[in-house]
Order: structure tokens, then sequence, then C-alpha cells
DNA sequence: TTACATATGTAATATTATAACATTTAATTA
DNA sequence: TAATTAAATGTTATAATATTACATATGTAA
């Protein structure tokens, strides 16, 4: 029962929750919070707090990561997100682009060596990596 | 010639930036900007921009790290970083200590590898560990 | 000295995010 | 079903973080 309350919670989108989402799964770069609040005007979203509130959950649930960064925001990729995810992502330097980093098991071992190291342990982590990308190097 | 004003404009601080530096190593947490411009305000630090200006600076020559989810400061405890530099943290999601990771070897390996893999070169990271701490844990 | 770059000071303002509280909607249960 | 509670929403105001723009001063090189 309280599982299923659980799962529900997880799956069950709120109308904020799901246009923020709708946008940022189609916009093709991270969105900060006043340009999503911009874009969702019409759709009668029209006060931060909407849009932050909805990030929030969004973030909890695994949906959406942000940028710390950039104070931006993604929605995740990478379908099977746990709840609180890692997030791994490349930014470009020059044009900006940003792409998440899928295959990160090892990247998570290092981690938990390195936590581990220090006996404490590791509930998540952010990593952003600043790179000049394939069509820059150009 | 070039080198050596290079040299100089690293290891030289401007009274401003000095000030500040100081105020991040003797803290044992990172501050925020406005919370170190209190700090300074006896000191004639009184605008944002001078403390703003002074950590630009500091973070350039890799004396100073920003923490990003955080958006405080903390002086870099690694003495031969290098301008621009990577930066590693575990942040104790119970207790806020933060300590800087100097043993990073392992992980450079590591994001090299997957910036290379896409084709693209690594400039620099920022790596953010959430963690629960050895004291937190007992 | 003149010219130039770098650093500073200061005021104003832009950007990002949250607090507080009233209202509505949804879920639970008596 | 109606009553009760929890969760989500709307709205206003404001806090916290950061930058623009411009005037002035200081240091460095020609």
């Amino acid at each position: 029962m309280k599982n299923k309350q659980l799962t529900n919670k997880k799956e069950i989108l709120t109308k904020n929750q799901e246009i923020v989402l709708k946008l940022l799964e189609k916009s093709n770069e991270p969105l900060k919070a006043y340009s999503i609040l911009f874009n969702l005007s019409e759709q009668g979203v029209k006060a931060p707090l909407q849009v932050y509130r909805a990030l929030d959950r969004l973030i909890e649930i695994g949906k959406v990561h942000k940028i710390e960064s950039k104070n931006a925001f993604v929605a995740c990729i990478n379908s099977n997100c746990t709840a609180n995810s890692n997030a791994a992502f490349t930014i470009c330097e020059d044009c900006d682009a940003v792409s998440e980093i899928h295959d990160n098991k090892e990247i998570l071992k290092n981690l938990n060596y390195l936590a581990n190291r220090e006996k404490s342990k590791l509930n998540k982590y952010n990593l952003e990596l600043y790179i000049t990308c394939k069509n820059c190097l150009k």
C-alpha cells in the first residue's frame, strides 16, 4: 500500500510538472527557470514558484537534472534513472552544447571507492565535464 | 618575458584578492559571496563587485574553487593547483562539511577516457560528491 | 610624459530562488 | 456520500546571488 502510493507519486505527474517536463524534453539545450516560465506563460504558468516547484519534484523523482554551474535544467535521458540520481554531463566551452553521460558505471565505481576510502557513504554525485566538443575541435 | 609576467600575475595578488583569499583560508567551511562581503566590510570591502571580482581572479589562477551546488567558495588546499584547475569535493548531506579531494589522478584518468571516447577534449571538471560523512554515519 | 592596460569604486539593476499565506484539488476514510 | 486530511496551486512580496555600466585611479610600457 505504502509502496503503491510511492510508485504513483513517481509516475503520475501533476499538470505543471507535466508541461515543464514536456518543454524540457523537446528542448535540445538546458533551460533556465525563468526561460521555462516565459515559455509556458500561455499555458497558465505565471509565477516562478510554479516552475521551481515542478522542477523540484521532477528532480526528486529523477526525471530532471540541474546543471549546477549554469543554473539550468535538462530532462534526464536515462529512462531508468532512479530518484535523486547521479548526474554526469559534458559541457562544451565553445558552443555550450550539453550532453548527459549515461554509461557511467566506471565513474560510479571510482567515486564509491573515493568515498569509502574516507569511511563515508556516497549518496549521489554531480559531475560536470567542461570540454571542447568534437565539432568545435575541428 | 611574457612568461615572467604571467607568473607575476598568478602570484602577486591585489589588496582585495589578498583579503578575500585570507578570509577563505582561515574559514573551515565554504563561504558565500555576501557572507564574505559582510565579513570584510571593516576592511573596506563595501560592494558585491569587489568580492566577485576578487573571487573571479582567484578562481582563474586556481587559488579558489566554487562549490557550484552551494554558490559558495573555498580556498584550494592543493598548493600545486594549476590555473582553472579541476575541482573535486565531498559534501556531507547531514552536517554540510565540505572537503576537497586531492588525490584524484584516478578520477582524471577516467574522465579523460570518457571525453576522448566522444572525441572531445577535457578542459576541466567540477565534481561534487554528496555523502554521509564518517562522523554522521555513527 | 603620454599612452595604455589593469584595477577600483559606486550605483543601479538583472537574475535566480524562496517565504508566507490563501485557495483549490485530490485522496482517504468514517 | 460527506467529512477529513493531505497535496498541489496561485499569488504577492521579498530574499539571495550576480552583473552592467560608467567614472576614477593606479601601475606599466613606449
